[in-house]
DNA sequence: ATAGGGTTAG
């Protein structure tokens, strides 16, 4: 076992024979060394005073000497790296004066695991500076981090120096080169590197798969799915969740049942994929069963099952159930005395009760959330730092700014650093709630260059109209050497169109396509069809549509509808609707759109017309609601809402401020509303607005 | 030693 391939290869330091002769004798694999068998038991009375029982360990390597002899000190690197101990790996590495591949590998794929790349790309350049020659695993340790950081350069360049010196990888290895090609997206290699391979396994078509799933690429994946010999627990599991990734649930869904009678075993990673499909679909019968599963398997121990549990309960309005399954500690485990897992556990436990705050937020309970989280605070002194992301980012779309305050607040109590990804959670929720002061507080305490931080700042100028700001912003961003991704356009664009800032749009969607090679996509097409359309240079949009294929959107024609509608060009309104409609005949969207502007040019008739087909073909349209959050209580608004204990008041205090209103030259755009109503009648809707029904209650 | 699950932004 071991060292292979690279024994034979022209490697370019001569003196290599002797350490190449000593990365063969197998240290980790040798049962203890036997000055250590001797020492054991002087040990064993220091290791139980409560030191830590590695650091008596080397101490007592040095005292005798024996960190100079190759294999003890390799080992007790291994038990280091083992115990995640990096620092001190890093610090024995350092005291071992001769070193062999082996020494250098285990400190490599120590800091790869623990996902330090940077620290792996320079052991492994000083390696290769002091002459030692690396083996299989250095180096699949090494693409490994190559494609986690995206290092494509890097690993093409070792990829090309084993071609010239003929080395030879193994599948392992391949595999890791296969990974790193499809996770940077430069597919022709992959390919070809997949069928030049001398061996692939499961493994190398696992990563295929996955990789074409990531890409969106449903049809080759299932393609490869069907045609690959063998299909194990991850082939499945990939499938499934990369269907479901896609949007294509019910595929997923049928794939789960092909698994069962396939005969595979679900694994853990099966078990959470399932019930999130379940509450995705949502299908709680499902979900049922996949509970009954879970604990005839055992499996009701995993953090991460436990969590997909609460949620899967939560999305079907299940609280009642969620609920029990939080506080159903897996007994199983506390008998069996496991330690492992009851060490885990309170981070386990702490991944459940994040998803079950922020399944109460979704479900609108937003007291039962605030008392849950209050509970988890009490309860449990360490709180994952994760999970409180997740739940300032409900909190975000939900619109409740105090809870996300008050979780603000007390990550800063108990003195966490806020981190990237806490702060652009944070930058999100108080953007969205229009607290754009604190956004910038957040964002210029951090100062880190992380590209997702920087693109919620843009996306939330974009989101308040500050187109400048969201340039000034993306142009610093670029000065510092982040690289802007599909997101950051999608935001930058969205500023653009917002504003009007029309050259602008333009060139930063050629620069987005031509500078950083990215496929635009539905949101920035869509952006762009915006930018021209309010600009009002609707033959421009029309051209744009067509010479970009994507006449099959309806998002794009949907805005371009806007945009005729804002323009008053009802020839072209009424053409884009036709277009629109034939896209999406179920939208209620596109009804309300194309009605909305026969009504404004009085075209009452057509626009009753284009209500009735709608109804004729069973669309129908969610009312729209506006909330508010008046201390602990969320009020919920409908248009002409009726339902609210003091909507007396409500509708008296909003009469006598529209009339106010009036008095002072403000007048309601009746074309707004999309019905044949009278006139009178078309103001009263229009007056008593969700939103302002929602505010008046403020008042 | 290589692949798979839930931290952030549209």
């Amino acid at each position: 076992m071991g060292y292979r391939g690279l024994g034979s290869c022209s490697w370019k330091y001569a003196y290599h024979h002797s350490l190449v002769s000593v990365t063969n004798s197998q240290i980790a694999t040798t049962p203890l060394p036997s000055p250590w068998r001797h020492s054991c038991s002087s040990l064993h009375s220091t290791i139980s005073k409560g030191s830590s029982p590695l650091a008596v360990l080397h101490a007592h390597f040095i005292k005798n000497g024996c960190l100079q002899t190759l294999n003890l000190a390799n080992y007790l690197l291994t038990r280091y790296v083992k115990s995640t101990n990096l620092d001190h790996a890093h610090k024995l590495f350092d005291e071992i004066l001769h070193k062999n591949t082996q020494t250098w590998t285990i400190l490599i794929s120590g800091f790869a695991r623990a996902g330090s790349s940077e620290v792996v790309f320079n052991i492994f350049r000083e390696m290769l500076a002091k002459g030692a020659c690396p083996n299989q695993y250095t180096l699949s340790s090494v693409f490994k981090c190559c494609s986690a950081d995206n290092h494509l350069q890097l690993g093409k360049g070792i990829h090309a120096w084993m071609l010239r010196n003929g080395v030879d990888a193994d599948v392992v290895l391949g595999n890791s080169i296969l990974d790193l090609y499809l996770k940077c997206r430069v597919f022709g290699y992959a390919e070809r590197l997949f069928q030049l391979m001398n061996e692939v396994d499961v493994v190398s078509w696992n990563i295929m798969i996955g990789a074409y799933l990531r890409a969106g690429d449903v049809g080759k994946s299932i393609d490869m799915f069907r045609n690959m010999p063998y299909k194990d627990v991850v082939s499945w599991n990939t499938m499934i969740d990369g269907l479901m990734q896609c949007g294509y649930e019910k595929c997923a869904l049928e794939q789960l049942y092909c698994m069962v009678e396939y005969g595979t075993e679900f694994s853990a990673v099966t078990f959470s994929i399932a019930l999130i499909l379940a509450s995705s679909l949502p299908l709680m019968e499902l979900g049922r069963q996949l509970h009954g599963k879970v604990l005839k398997f055992g499996f009701n121990g995993d953090g991460f099952i436990r969590s997909s549990l609460v949620e899967m309960y939560c999305k079907c309005g299940k609280m009642d159930k969620a609920s029990i399954v939080l506080n159903d500690v897996p007994l199983d485990f506390l008998r069996k005395g496991n330690a492992g897992v009851i060490c885990m556990e309170p981070k386990a436990g702490l991944v459940s009760w994040g998803s079950m705050v922020s399944g109460y937020i979704w479900n609108g309970k937003y007291e039962d959330g605030l008392k849950t989280f209050r509970l988890m605070v009490r309860k449990l002194v360490v709180v994952d730092i994760r999970t409180v992301t997740a739940v300032i980012s409900a909190c975000a779309n939900a619109g409740i700014l105090e809870f996300g305050r008050q979780i603000h607040a007390y990550i800063q109590k108990i003195g966490h650093r806020i981190d990237a990804y806490v702060g652009s959670s944070l930058i999100d929720m108080y953007s969205k709630s229009g607290s754009m002061d604190d956004a910038w507080m957040i964002f210029r305490q951090i100062n880190e260059p992380n590209v997702v931080l920087w693109t919620s700042m843009i996306s939330g100028c974009a989101l308040h109209g500050q187109g400048r700001e969201a340039i000034g912003l993306f142009e610093e961003m670029l000065h510092q050497g982040i690289i802007p991704n599909e997101v950051t356009f999608v935001g930058l664009l969205n500023a653009c169109s917002h504003v009007g800032l029309l050259e602008e749009g333009c060139t930063y969607f050629r620069m987005m396509k031509d500078v950083y090679c990215i496929n635009p996509g539905v949101e920035h097409y869509t952006s762009m069809v915006d930018l021209y359309g309010r600009a009002g240079r609707l033959i421009q949009t029309r051209n744009f549509i067509f010479e970009n294929g994507i006449s099959h959107l309806s998002s794009v024609w949907k805005s371009f509808l806007s945009s005729c509608r804002l323009h008053k060009n009802v020839e072209m309104g009424k053409w884009v609707s036709e277009m629109l409609l034939r896209v999406a005949p179920s939208d209620p969207g596109a009804y309300i759109l194309l009605s909305n502007m026969c009504a404004s040019n009085h075209g009452w008739d057509e626009a009753a017309r284009v209500r009735s087909l709608m109804h004729q073909r069973g669309v129908r349209k969610q009312p729209g609601q506006s909330w508010i959050q008046l201390k602990d209580q969320i009020h919920t608004f409908v248009m002409g809402d009726r339902s609210h204990p003091q909507d007396q008041e409500i509708y008296s205090y909003l009469d006598t401020l529209i009339g106010k209103l009036k008095g002072i030259g403000y007048s309601l755009d009746v074309k707004l509303v999309m019905q044949d109503v009278e006139e009178e009648q078309g103001e009263v809707l229009l007056s008593h607005h969700s939103e302002k029904l929602a505010v008046v209650w403020h008042h």
